[in-house]
DNA sequence: CAGTATTGTTATGCTTAATAATAGTTATAG
DNA sequence: CTATAACTATTATTAAGCATAACAATACTG
C-alpha cells in the first residue's frame, strides 16, 4: 500500500457500516488472506484444503456428500478432487454396493499433510488473533452460529 | 435391498469449526445470498451497489481512492464504474487540477436508485437477522472491527 | 419391466480478483 | 529545462470460485 502522508480526502464508508454483511465480509478477507499465505507452502488451497479436512474427519463419504457440506455444486468439487487424488493425497474406492459413487479416503500422505497443515492453520490463526481476548472470540462464534441457523 | 434409505451417515465439519475464519465464512455466505437476491431487482451486484454507495457517500472521489477503498486493484474497478456509467447513475468528470484522473459523481438517477437500494437492502437484513438480539450484533460488529484492525 | 432418481462427469458461463503492459499526464531531480 | 520517475486510467489476460444444463452409468420404485 502507498503510505503517503498526504492530505488526501479521507472516504467514508459509513453508509456501508450499517451492514452487519459488510463488517463480516472485511474481517473475513482478514482471515481468509493469512490463511491464502498459510497455505501456500502446502500447496493448498482454501478449497482443496477444506475437502482434504473432511476426507480425514468422515472417511469413505462420497463426493455429493462432501459437496453438499461444502456448500458447492457437484460439478466445482470434482476438480477438487481430482487434484486431491493426482497429488495421491486421497483416493477414489469403488464402493460394493453402489458402483455409481466413490468412496474417499485418505492416503497416508494425505494424513501426514492433513496433520501438517492443522498445526500451522491452527498456530497462524491463534496469532493472527491474538489480540481479541478468547472470551470475546466464544461470544463471536456464538453469534456466527445464530447467524448461520437462519437459512 | 430394505434399509439402504435409511439415515445416511452425518458429515461431521468439527475440525474445521475449531477456526473462527471458518464459521465467518459460513454465516457471510447466509448474508451474501441474501444479498445478492435483493440487489437482483435492482440490476446490482455486490460490487456496482457496493461502489455506487461510496461514489453518493463522497461524491468526486477518484478510481485510485475508490479502488483502495473497496479493496480491489483499479483494473477491476473500470469495468465496474464503465457499467455505473453506461447505465447513467454516475459520470465521470475531468477534473481542471488533474488531467489524469476522473471525478465520479453519482447522476439523479443514481441517488434515486442509491435510496431505493438502501431501503430494501436494510430491510432484508434486518429481517434475515431479525431472530439475533440488537445487542448481540453490536457485539458482534465490534468484535469485528478488533479483527479488521489486525492488518 | 418402464420410468425415475442418483452419482459422477463434461461443458459452459458469470462474478470476482490478480498481474502485466500501455498511453497520457504530472511531479521531481539534476 | 530536460530526463526520469510516479500516478491515473485503461486493455488484455489469467485464474479461482461458483452456478446450471446435459449426459452416461447405475440404482431404485411401482
Amino acid at each position: 500500500m502507498g503510505n503517503k502522508a498526504m492530505h488526501e480526502p479521507l472516504i467514508s464508508d459509513k453508509t456501508l457500516r450499517t451492514f452487519v454483511g459488510y463488517h463480516l465480509k472485511r474481517s473475513f478477507n482478514v482471515i481468509q488472506s493469512d490463511l491464502i499465505e498459510t497455505l501456500r507452502p502446502f500447496d493448498l488451497r482454501m478449497l482443496t484444503y477444506t475437502a482434504l479436512v473432511l476426507i480425514v474427519d468422515n472417511p469413505g463419504l462420497n463426493q455429493s456428500r462432501l459437496a453438499q457440506v461444502m456448500d458447492i455444486e457437484r460439478p466445482n468439487l470434482v476438480i477438487v478432487i481430482d487434484e486431491l487424488e493426482e497429488r495421491e493425497l486421497i483416493t477414489r474406492d469403488r464402493v460394493p454396493g453402489d458402483r455409481r459413487s466413490y468412496a474417499l479416503h485418505p492416503t497416508e500422505a494425505g494424513l501426514v499433510l492433513y496433520e501438517r497443515t492443522l498445526e500451522a492453520v491452527t498456530q497462524h490463526e491463534k496469532l493472527l488473533l491474538a489480540h481479541v481476548e478468547p472470551e470475546k472470540l466464544k461470544d463471536l462464534v456464538n453469534i456466527l452460529n445464530l447467524i448461520e441457523s437462519t437459512t
